[in-house]
DNA sequence: TTGTACGCGTTATCAA
DNA sequence: TTGATAACGCGTACAA
């Protein structure tokens, strides 16, 4: 009973040993008697002595503590990514602060002088969509922290990123698209200031001028890419005529399209192909199933710890920013007869 | 630059003022002149200081941290109650930590370990599947800890929690079948050493009997509730005959039962309508859309959070367990003609 | 192998 | 209103 106030002093104390050879034994240092040792370990255990960390990491200066700095908890996406971030740590002796920035700019900026003060070891960040300037994570640089960045790269003063290749599966998914006979390819693009969105966008473009097929500014759709939005981009896109495919930066805009043109009677993928972005589990159950681009989420999510730690662990060792490929997941909504 | 390094003493040798005094401006204490914290502050942030949480929660042994025990991430359910506890502890300037234990015992008892070490001034835990002793909660306890459960109640010492009804919420589930003309309706459920299925289970037997409709043992099949265990379950199910319900423990079973019947040319709900629980996202999508049980996980995680936190600040009000209720939502795969 | 002595950065207590 | 001092619990040079 009353285990939690018992101290090194303690069992110090009680078995007429000094203080810092118990903390030795319960740091398994090899500078004490294996005998010793013993006699400690089992007086903590009686005691139900717990270290008290807050003094350890004061003294040390550690505190086996990652922060992690995330747009919004409730996405797929991202609590995957944790999920994965969450793993590594464990395995490696690390515990996990986990803040929301609800894409504010503001917030983020309390919650890093939060993380801080709380001097975690480093920090994970997918900065919000507000957060122009990285001027608030200088300090937390110039304290000696190490930052790494994931999903939304970032330049910045040595530090290194973790993110999919956004362009790449962009210029494949319409790729795939051209090579299924589409000629007029609708492109709903996210909002532009986020550098994800123009590579998506990009990507698109430049699979089009290998094709030599000729570009339509009318036939890209800018959103925020939720579901209404992708049934009121779907509205605009027939009205456009002679559309043959549509391929949006994410499955939840997809999915409205899929559920627009079912409703007006239109056949997926013969008269229009679809293809959607992110691989979320509804793709695989809407019908027709969605094709899109599967990102390795939980697997960027322990890759990021795992890169962070070890710049932790070994400063001396700069590391490279990492792109990680991504897969077209072909289904039934883009593969006409 | 350097900004880290920088302490109170920093301040106070730089203005000759005591550094009890820094302490007491930064804590914008009364007792000290508005000149002389003026003067302070602006020291402060010209150095840069950051005030080191460390050592302040050493010494004022309150680490404004709460630790969350999540049984996996990734799940969305678990996910959208964290985002909505990490709201209300935002709100109120607490950090939260987050643990997940992957359904392991043994995990469970690490993590308690850390959270214990860590001193956070609370804990939200939602226990893994393989926990029936509580004991690895007691030293926490013992220091002086709060403990709320989630999701999944507990009765300890003196602990409240915070879940739904599930056995109304089954019971109304299976009402509705019933009033829509099921009279042979086969129950998926789940591990029955979790108090939570056990529930959903007894809502099933109590809404039979109050229909007067025979009890038949043969019709529970009981699993993880994966996808592919609902597509074995139904397998089974069918092989007893004469069925003409399925009500599931959760959507992803369902989901399972929804595309074996697909497969299987039997139309639902003519031939057999299917209830599920949770209302995933892809309940909405699926064809015939699910019905299901609507959980509030994102209120529970904020109320759980209010209640901890008022627990923590006001150690003597004991507050009262609560239990949220639940929506049905009716949608397609219910309604027979 | 063990003990002595001090410091990590902050805050509470007491005195001035 | 401010200053001096000790204490929170632990870890680590240094000495023995």
């Amino acid at each position: 009973m009353n285990s939690g106030k018992i101290t090194i002093h303690d069992i110090s104390k009680a078995l007429n040993i000094d203080s810092s050879t118990v903390s030795r034994a319960l740091n398994d240092s090899p500078r004490v008697s294996e005998k010793t040792k013993e006699r400690i370990l089992a007086k903590a255990s009686e005691l139900g002595y717990q270290r008290n960390s807050l003094a350890s990491n004061l003294r040390t200066n550690k505190t086996y503590t990652i922060g992690v700095v995330v747009p919004r908890l409730s996405r797929n996406f991202f609590s995957n990514v944790i999920s994965g971030i969450e793993e590594t740590a464990y395995e490696k002796g690390y515990s996990v602060i986990i803040c929301q920035s609800l894409e504010s700019l503001e917030r983020e900026k309390k919650i890093m002088a939060t993380l801080f003060s709380n001097r975690v070891d480093g920090i994970l960040i997918s900065t919000s969509m507000q957060t122009e300037s990285l001027d608030h994570l200088r300090p937390y640089l110039n304290h000696g922290g190490s930052i790494v960045f994931y999903d939304r790269p970032r330049y910045f003063e040595g530090c290194t990123s973790i993110s999919i290749n956004d362009y790449k599966a962009s210029f494949k998914a319409t790729e795939h698209l051209i090579q299924n006979g589409c000629k007029r390819i609708v492109h709903f693009a996210g909002p532009q200031l986020v550098d994800l969105y123009k590579n998506r966008k990009q990507g698109y473009l430049d699979a089009l001028q290998k094709y030599n097929i000729q570009f339509d500014a009318s036939l890209i759709i800018e959103s925020k890419l939720s579901e209404a939005d992708g049934i009121a981009s779907t509205k605009r896109a027939l009205e456009l005529g002679n559309i043959d495919g549509i391929y949006s930066s994410n499955d939840t805009a997809a999915i409205g399209a899929i559920k627009h043109l079912k409703m007006e009677g239109i056949n997926i993928p013969n008269d229009i192909a679809v293809v959607g972005f992110n691989n979320d589990p509804i793709s695989s159950v809407i019908e027709p199933s969605l094709t899109t681009i599967n990102q390795p989420d939980f697997d960027m999510g322990k890759m990021a710890s795992h890169m962070l730690i070890s710049q932790i662990e070994d400063k001396t060792k700069v590391k490279d920013s990492q792109v990680l490929d991504i897969d077209l997941i072909i289904r039934a909504s883009s593969l006409k007869f």
